[in-house]
DNA sequence: CATGAATGAGACTTCATTCAT
DNA sequence: TATGAATGAAGTCTCATTCAT
């Protein structure tokens, strides 16, 4: 008979409490017995799950890039327009960061905004998002829905951009939060890349 | 009186050391010796010019940083369209880290996306940004020249975040790099944030 | 009544496991998981065994090492001039060496020349073989054998130094190794010690 | 004006504590804060001088080796019979040892003894002693002073191997100390190596 | 101004040992 | 007997900063 899963899992008790320790302080500030700590476990038992204070961070990071990275290939599998697609993969990551605002501030910050020591390391991963958010553009642009003068390239990094910048924003106290701000920095994110700011992308009948 | 300059203004070769050394190894990653090797001075006349090590990307920060902020006051004093205004600046962004990539790869990596430990103290002076640009935005609004169901807060978000992810790209080798892309940049961001990607943002003579 | 046999001795695997690592890794260097997983055991397994890892290496030395001190009795128990005596236990050691190098290597280099640290705790057992030596000596020249101008104490270390070297000689690669040459050191311990490098040491019928 | 040498050597202070604390406590023993705090300067200074607390042993070693190795060159120079420059490498080891007891502790118990640790990187550096002992004693045979049946490699070892063990001897307190022990042990050594412990290897004249 | 030796607090990581199951 | 998760003390090394010269 397979024994029986422990009461409770320490390692995730371990990572969920790295998740507000990091988010708190700093991945850098921190030390690993804060982490320890804020778990209620001792000290050595971070080290009897994880290699190194490094091996934390990139397990949360790899754990949810793989998801915001499955769920970007889920709304491309579907049978949308393009502009539909940017929506739900920015609607994606708004709803990760409204469901649990302290991963997301970590992700961010200590990872894809900190391209020169972590977000080095996972470069490649981060590049995956970019690249297939292009995919999606590109074949807008095959297809008529988007115009061809700019490189699908650069369309995703300007869209994710401005998601990420959007959400520092909230991370830092730049922009209001509150459930009504999330959902209209939803249609704001689309409207911007996809209609653009002149007065001729406001379609008659999308005032929200 | 002016003081007499020295023959060799050792203050400002640790500054172009520091973001040399900064540039290639990270801030947190070198140490003050590696400047001071840098620039060809002894360790402790580091500290004769500067209080700490903090003090000296503060400073690399500040000069540069107040650049910008003079460069868009004066865009946004000539009388241009907002779209104009807001090529202006991404095109003066851009410029700058033609002309200087290592001190532009600084201010963006460790300061501006470092937003947890240096933005934090700097987090001021960068909404400055923003909020320079949000009023170009809002004005275009009033004027006509912009659609006035995204707000000027975001939309600054949006432009600063896509100019900031263009940056990036290059520095993390993510964009190829040379005179055709920056100008190619230029114009992207702006057809981009203000046009859109939809097809029908495309002005009819605005091919690149 | 003797015990039960188990159908494996997992305490003998346990020392045999630790053998094999001590030698590869150097007691110091290695963990008690490397000898708990060169067994197949778990790692609290030898610690039902062993009340230290100290004590491992205490246990393999003391089986040794006791060995070898009843060989050396044995020896001394025998109508033999001393040098055929000096012969038998070099051919011991020697022997046991090419018997079961990893232990050899183990005792000697972790205990035996280790004086600091366990051979501190030995010093006494490892003295006993000394004192033996000593003592096979002291009658050799009583017995007008050996000349009397050497004291016992410093013959016995002298030929034990001789013994032990030459082992380190074929531990750390300082000297060929294969049954022509265990056969020699054999010959060319005693002749050393007992016969001397100079020339008129050499018997006329004693070349090798 | 070349700046005048400073009234202590602080590097040289910590060298000599470090000797102090390693034949104490032994190398694996003691802290690095024990050696600072022996020499009297900040802990940070150890790392000022030395890379690490193995470098500091390793300059100890080499130091003190390198001397030995040269003398052993010298003695090899003069024009003296094989056992009369046995006799004085003998002599200048335990000369060495008499002079700074703690210091020979040092370099024989943790790096000629610890042959698995230290000894492992300076090996090479041990071995030059036997290569040129062994070469002493090759042209020995050539020329007819001492005996060809035993290799000179072998010989050499048998002779080193005598001599540290009577050094480990005096550092463990298995024998007695004293400047006759010392002045007794370099004829002994010679005594017993090159004329061997049977009787006829006693000159009429050589009595002690 | 200029030098670089000196300081010492701080953090990560290791690993022998314990213990609940 | 057997397992392996859990504990926590201990030590090396780093490096920003100070200071005597």
């Amino acid at each position: 008979m397979a024994r029986a899963e422990p009461a409770v899992d320490k390692r995730r008790m371990i990572l969920d409490a790295a998740v507000r320790v990091f988010a708190r302080q700093g991945f850098h500030t921190c030390r690993v017995s804060d982490v320890a700590d804020e778990a209620g476990v001792a000290y050595g038992l971070v080290y009897h799950y994880f290699d190194s204070k490094d091996q934390i961070l990139d397990t949360l990071f790899l754990e949810r890039w793989d998801i915001l990275l499955q769920a970007i290939q889920e709304v491309d599998g579907q049978p949308l327009p393009a502009r539909e697609k940017l929506r739900a993969i920015a609607s994606f990551i708004v709803d990760s960061y409204r469901h649990d605002p302290e991963l997301m501030k970590v992700i961010i910050v200590e990872v894809t905004r900190a391209a020169n020591t972590f977000g080095r390391t996972h470069l490649p991963h981060i590049r995956d998002a970019y690249v297939q958010i292009a995919a999606i553009v590109e074949r807008a642009q095959r297809e008529g829905e988007f115009r061809t003068d700019i490189t699908p390239d650069f369309a995703a990094l300007a869209f994710y951009g401005a998601v990420e910048q959007v959400l520092t924003g909230w991370i830092f106290a730049l922009l209001p939060v509150g459930d009504g701000e999330y959902e209209q920095a939803k249609t704001h994110i689309v409207e911007t890349i996809c209609g653009g700011l002149d007065v001729r992308g406001k379609a008659a009948d999308t005032g929200d």
